[in-house]
DNA sequence: AACCAGGACGTGA
DNA sequence: TCACGTCATGGT
């Protein structure tokens, strides 16, 4: 029985420019944010871009990344391991697997699973991640150069809806629009969507009024998640958010 | 010193 | 379907 669209759909006729008027007013304040972050870009000299220009592993304007099957696999460790926990947990976790040289599928399935643990346990829920860590290893191994289905990722244990896109927009270039927490706060907060409004709707929302461009859909989600740091992080910060009075007519 | 971070899964209504 | 408990470290 289809449920209520009704909220999304009866504004989105009436509000379309809306989605868009948001995304300028970001990149305005923000600039491009160089999605997906990859360790290998961090300048360990001390002094600054290697060769893109790079800024602690983020890209600006450069969305060709990944380059190499190493760098798509690292954005698949990282959408796993940056569940429900902050970012620089996760580089802890990443550059702890470089170090040990095992941020490959191969070393990640050779390795002990409490070394693994041992590893990443600046990421949190350590037990589970390194479990699923080697499950994604093994999937990623066999899947050659095939594309992914959306599917066929929600399949593996570990991997939902908001890691599925992530996978998929990140490491595989497919316009597939990442809904999170952040993504749901902003529009609930701005009226655009209920705050239980189901995970499909808001990136149904999202998809059907934006180009369907890699670019787009990654740099739009980067800057949601950059904006909301700023003012979604206690509930008395969201009637600062500046989109409240820029996306009024 | 609670509360939270770029969620997902298992369980029982 | 859906609400709720669980998983876990480190920052604020």
């Amino acid at each position: 029985m289809k449920k209520s669209v009704q909220n999304l759909n009866s504004r989105r006729t009436f509000n379309e420019p809306v989605i868009h008027k948001i995304y300028g007013f970001l990149l305005d304040s923000y600039g491009p944010q160089g999605w997906w972050p990859l360790t290998e870009l961090h300048d360990s000299s001390g002094t600054n871009p290697t060769k893109t220009g790079s800024i602690r592993g983020y890209h600006p304007g450069d969305y060709t990344y990944p380059h190499t099957e190493s760098q798509q696999f690292e954005i698949i460790c990282g959408a796993l391991l940056t569940q429900n926990t902050s970012w620089q947990q996760v580089e802890r976790a990443l550059i702890n697997l470089k170090q040990m040289d095992s941020l490959s599928p191969e070393a990640v399935l050779s390795l002990e699973p409490e070394t693994l643990k041992e590893a990443i346990k600046p990421a949190g829920y350590y037990n589970q991640k390194a479990a699923r860590l080697k499950i994604l290893a093994e999937w990623f191994t066999d899947l050659k150069s095939r594309m992914p289905e959306r599917e066929e990722l929600l399949s593996i244990k570990g991997v939902g809806p908001e890691t599925a896109d992530s996978i998929l927009l990140y490491a595989f270039k497919q316009p597939s629009f990442v809904v999170d927490a952040y993504t749901r706060r902003i529009v609930s907060n701005l009226g655009l969507a209920d705050e239980k409004a189901k995970y499909s709707e808001i990136k149904a929302f999202f998809e059907e009024n934006l180009p369907k461009d890699l670019a787009t859909y990654q740099e739009y989600h980067a800057l949601l998640v950059e904006h909301a740091k700023r003012y979604y992080q206690k509930k008395i910060n969201y009637s600062q958010c500046p989109l409240l009075r820029s996306i009024q007519d």
